[in-house]
DNA sequence: GCGACAG
DNA sequence: ATCTTGTCGC
């Protein structure tokens, strides 16, 4: 499953989206939508304060019991080490992993040109997560660990659902479900 | 103190 | 993230 939120900046609505999708074939088996007034603003470090509660809503109306959740974000990748897939894995007992366009915290080296190349995210001498090559000579994206999920399996899954895309699928199918709600 | 800083 | 038009490429 994959989770995101789109904003109205004109109106100050946040939709938030989920979609859970077959790893036979990454067909989008369930999905559903929720609105909300966006009440906290963008604070970085404080992302999960704005986004965990529309997607809370979101995600009750979700009937399918997900094998992980794909996050919008940073998991243990982050100053205090709790992101938003932290936040919202313990809250719901379920196993997140954040997957982040940007890097925000750690020192890491440029991974190799190939797909599935892959750096690791180093944060007072520990790996929090890796900086992983998802399609060839694009940019990799960040993927840390969010809730009962190890910081390599975090990466191996995150790699076998980006077959094509440099985002994984649950997350790009979320992304267009929150827009599309969004208008 | 200064700079960096997911979406 | 959002606001926006066209444009280059498979």
């Amino acid at each position: 499953m994959g989770v995101d939120v789109a904003y109205r900046l004109s109106s100050d609505r946040a939709f938030g989206a989920a979609a859970v999708l077959d790893v036979a074939d990454f067909s989008v088996v369930e999905s559903a939508v929720a609105d909300a007034n966006s009440e906290f603003p963008y604070v970085p470090g404080l992302f999960a304060f704005r986004e965990v509660p529309v997607l809370v809503e979101v995600l009750r109306k979700i009937s399918t019991a997900p094998d992980v959740v794909l996050c919008d974000g940073n998991g243990i990748a982050h100053p205090r080490s709790f992101g938003l897939a932290c936040h919202l894995g313990l809250l719901l007992d379920l196993p997140t992993i954040g997957v982040a366009k940007n890097p925000m915290m750690g020192e890491y080296s440029e991974p190799g040109q190939n797909r599935g190349d892959r750096s690791p995210v180093h944060m007072n001498g520990r790996v929090v997560g890796y900086v992983l090559r998802t399609r060839p000579g694009v940019k990799p994206i960040f993927v840390s660990p969010g809730h009962k999920v190890s910081v390599d399996t975090a990466a191996q899954i995150v790699l076998d659902l980006s077959p094509r895309y440099r985002l994984p699928e649950p997350i790009r199918a979320a992304d267009h479900e929150s827009k599309l709600a969004r208008g």
